[in-house]
DNA sequence: AGTGGTTCGTTAGCTTAGCTAACGAAACTA
DNA sequence: TAGTTTCGTTAGCTAAGCTAACGAACCACT
């Protein structure tokens, strides 16, 4: 392929893909409900399931969010009982929070519930599809990363 | 495929459509404020620039919002003078919306310079990859889609 | 011709989740 | 010890979603 008509064809495909991120999004949000947790509740909880005890500026560098936001999404998880939120005893001016087990709990059956969902959806597709579906979701982590400094791909653990 | 390994193949890949949604999204999310446009009305204007004249129910179907949300959006976008809402000869009730030139042209560039660092990205990747991703997102979007009552495709013009 | 239900879109008002600006407390540095 | 930096919070704004309630137009059926 040439190279212009290359470029607008990706283009095309990005544009596609951006939409089709953003429907796919508002479908698994739909899900949350059942989990009582909304989408960027349970996708902090996750990170501190997952990233074990993090300061909240950690969490809010890994969310993508600012200061002020997690600190709004700590204070209602600890409402909620899923975290645990402790002093540094190094450094008094940092908090590291934690999940609590009812939180690594919930997670999980959160999780599962917005998995089956999409599973269902999955597993009425046509073979064919589903191998297709399947076959694109590396590319799709794959387009999702920042663009790396060089071509070669950098060894990535 | 028996129907239990293809019920859990099926949730392996809505876990991992799952993740790549989230990482995709979040990419994705870092490159919308180049186009002066939040996504949800990007995305709204994308359907109503590609979908032609729409009354504003079927863009709220397609956009998978209330109505309330949508005429919200609409308003929005009118004041920015990018789309035009008509009234429906035949029907009193509707409202048709379409973009203006200055909302295609927006579009337009809004997207090619949104969409620029994944379609580079897409363009990276080797044609065979490109193809698969391409087929895939329809897929996507079938997927997103709330859980239809027939298994069978009801023929969508 | 009217009457009763249905559909389309809007308005009102609430919630959630993001942001910036400003700030206090603790830690570091010189 | 005095100034600067860092961490997190508070205050207050905005965007974008929702439900409930409603008016206007349409449709069906006497």
């Amino acid at each position: 392929m040439p190279t212009p008509r290359r470029q607008a064809a990706a283009e095309r495909t990005a544009d596609r893909l951006h939409s089709a991120a953003i429907h796919l999004l508002r479908r698994l949000r739909t899900e949350d409900d059942a989990s009582g947790l909304s989408a960027p509740r349970l996708s902090a909880l996750s990170v501190i399931v997952f990233g074990g005890p993090l300061t909240l500026g950690d969490l809010a560098r890994r969310e993508q969010v600012r200061p002020p936001t997690i600190t709004r999404v700590v204070r209602d998880l600890e409402a909620l009982g899923l975290v645990r939120v402790v002093a540094d005893r190094a450094d008094a001016r940092v908090k590291r929070v934690a999940a609590t087990p009812r939180g690594v709990r919930l997670l999980d059956q959160g999780r599962r519930r917005r998995v089956t969902a999409l599973a269902r959806a999955v597993a009425a597709l046509p073979s064919a599809d589903r191998r297709a579906l399947d076959r694109a979701i590396p590319l799709l982590d794959q387009v999702a990363r920042p663009a790396p400094p060089s071509p070669r791909r950098p060894a990535t653990r």
